[in-house]
DNA sequence: AGTGGGACCTGTCCGC
DNA sequence: TGCGGACAGGTCCCAC
């Protein structure tokens, strides 16, 4: 489930479970996702703490104090949830919830949290797409997966100016120019559509269109980097969008799938 | 530089 | 009820 609103909301889902805890086992069921598992990965993460749970694009990072950066990546079905043994809970509740075939948890986090509680995170991912890596934290941004990584859509460096900075001279159509994460980072199909569409925008109008010949932003421009802010600030205020029954990690679904313009609207 | 195709995987849905 | 095909929120790689 995974654009930047839904990564924030599962970010925003795992930090009270997972920021401060002790990673006290980590189970790995298989030894790749997408990409194969680092060397010891489980026997690295066990025994430290999660200090802190960020997010850059479309990644989850996970500050371990050893100085290494748990990074994940949910690619298309990717997701968490939470077990925890407090009274009343039924342990493993979520674990036959629909569409969470267990077969698929991948990794398990053991923690016991900030509060002394004990937890586990469980990564669930059918099509395997996501991955998992640990980088150190000195190297991260020099790191193949970020070096290249356009601006972050939600922090201050988007507006029209820098939309005419990314756009000046292409000549492919916003629908690739948006999705492409070396300009921007972090916007998918979805929120493309929808921003677009707010905009007043065709998908399929060249991107270098949005720029006048002094290299200034067009008014179409300035409102289109205000509309993709705003869509995205939208569907995190909603907790993402739940597409075919996902869930988020405390298993509530978000709703901002009621609220599309445009995405999966054919014909209407 | 851009784009079209295929690849990686599984689950679900739709039409027959 | 069963089967085949199309399709899915992501990204990478290659050929043109």
């Amino acid at each position: 489930m995974p654009e930047l609103p839904e990564v924030e909301t599962v970010r925003r889902g795992l930090a009270p479970t997972f920021e401060g805890a002790l990673i006290t086992k980590v189970d790995q069921n298989r030894a790749d996702l997408r990409f194969r598992f680092p060397d010891r990965f489980a026997g690295r993460l066990a025994g430290r703490r999660l200090t802190a749970l960020s997010r850059r694009s479309k990644y989850l990072l996970g500050d371990v104090d050893s100085g290494e950066v748990l990074v994940m990546h949910l690619g298309m079905s990717g997701s968490f949830r939470i077990e925890n043994d407090l009274a009343g809970q039924t342990p493993g509740r979520f674990v036959h919830a629909r569409g969470k075939d267990p077969t698929h948890d991948h990794v398990v986090f053991h923690l016991e949290t900030a509060g002394g509680a004990s937890a586990r995170i469980l990564y669930n991912d059918p099509r395997r797409f996501g991955f998992m890596d640990l980088v150190s934290r000195a190297a991260l941004a020099e790191h193949p997966y970020f070096r290249d990584l356009g601006l972050e859509p939600l922090g201050n460096d988007l507006s029209g100016e820098t939309l005419a900075r990314l756009f000046a001279g292409r000549r492919t159509s916003l629908k690739a120019a948006l999705l492409n994460q070396k300009l921007i980072a972090g916007l998918g199909n979805i929120y493309v559509c929808e921003a677009l569409w707010r905009t007043g925008l065709s998908p399929e109008r060249p991107a270098g269109t949005l720029v006048t010949k002094t290299g200034r932003p067009t008014q179409k421009a300035v409102a289109l980097a205000g509309n993709i802010r705003e869509t995205l600030e939208d569907a995190i205020r909603a907790g993402g969008s739940s597409l075919r029954d996902h869930t988020r990690a405390d298993g509530t679904l978000g709703y901002f799938q009621h609220a599309f313009a445009v995405y999966d609207r054919e014909g209407k």
